[in-house]
DNA sequence: CGCTAGCA
DNA sequence: TGCTAGCGG
């Protein structure tokens, strides 16, 4: 979900050929999450082989990895390592909000109504041990890295960022430029002609809210994040006045008079302050196609021409490659 | 969500 | 060539 900054943050409109060349790391889990929910029948049944394994995020990642590689952009996807025991509360919401959506999908299922059946199959989806197993194995297959994080995908994609090892985070959560990313850009789809990419650089945010960036981290406590509730009828707009009036969260706090459930020093620290892995490299190779075909074709049942024709467009990355003998 | 066939 | 409905797995 991540923290509401959408009252506070202009984001800058660009074409995906400002992209071109550039990696971008990809926060796995928001994507893959994206693909589960929204790739479905009209009744809300994901996609499946015939196992009934769900085939969803095989898909996603497949058309949308080899289009976005199709453009010259180079991903590299950034999973979840462990997540906070401060993330617990928020998890176990969304659980309970999992559980009675799936409910209620079956429940519209067998009164026939589509549209709310699809509504709530969408609110359901969940991310098994099983989908990111597949996911990892399926990009290894096409030949694209990923990053397995210590703690959040998202803190460590920006971290990348930030050392200049990505040019961007490609993810929907404002997060990423708290976590110190520079650069984020928010919907990175395909959607074949019309492109809505937004760019959000954390210089300009900071110089627009005139806020340092541990200041902005003191907004989103009050607003709330994945970590902490956050204070009741305070959005963006009025925790960027307390900030700016007071200075930090613990003087909007005092001035309030009330307290947070968690120190909010330990917030702090888990965007400020985080694990991180340092030492990473990322190679794109040539796509083991022989062995992408069986996987998605034959296990998983997918048109052997579709998938042939998606892994094509992964042969873009060979030119202006730096590295050319990972490729040969 | 992204692909593609079918239509203007 | 550009668009959209509807299928994909």
């Amino acid at each position: 979900m991540g923290v509401k900054f959408k009252d506070i943050v202009s984001p800058e409109s660009i074409g995906f050929n400002e992209l071109e060349g550039k990696i971008v790391a990809l926060d796995a889990a928001n994507i893959i999450y994206q693909f589960l929910s929204s790739i479905r029948q009209v009744d809300g049944t994901p996609l499946m082989d015939h196992n009934r394994n769900i085939t969803s995020h095989f898909s996603g990642i497949l058309y949308r990895t080899s289009s976005l590689v199709e453009k010259g952009i180079k991903p590299v996807y950034v999973f979840d390592g462990a997540s906070s025991h401060l993330k617990k509360g928020t998890q176990d919401k969304r659980r309970e909000v999992k559980e009675e959506s799936e409910k209620k999908w079956k429940e519209a299922l067998d009164e026939g109504d589509i549209q709310e059946a699809r509504k709530y199959a969408v609110r359901s989806s969940r991310m098994s041990p099983g989908v990111v197993e597949g996911s990892k194995k399926l990009l290894e297959l096409m030949g694209i890295p990923y990053i397995q994080a210590k703690g959040e995908g998202e803190a460590q994609a920006s971290y990348m960022v930030e050392r200049g090892d990505a040019w961007c985070v490609g993810s929907q959560d404002y997060d990423c430029i708290l976590f110190g990313a520079t650069r984020m850009v928010k919907n990175l789809t395909i959607t074949g002609g019309k492109a809505n990419l937004e760019l959000i650089q954390l210089k300009k945010v900071l110089e627009q809210v005139e806020l340092t960036r541990e200041q902005l981290v003191d907004v989103a406590i009050l607003v709330g994040t994945d970590f902490n509730e956050g204070i009741k009828g305070i959005g963006a707009k009025k925790g960027l006045k307390l900030i700016k009036k007071h200075g930090d969260v613990f003087k909007a706090l005092e001035h309030l008079d009330v307290e947070m459930e968690v120190d909010p020093q330990i917030l702090r620290d888990m965007f400020l302050d985080h694990d991180v892995l340092e030492d990473y490299s990322l190679k794109w190779k040539k796509p083991d196609r022989e062995g992408a075909t069986d996987f998605l074709c034959g296990e998983h049942d997918f048109s052997e021409e579709r998938v042939s024709s998606a892994l094509d467009k992964l042969k873009k990355l060979d030119m202006n490659q730096s590295s050319l003998e990972q490729w040969f």
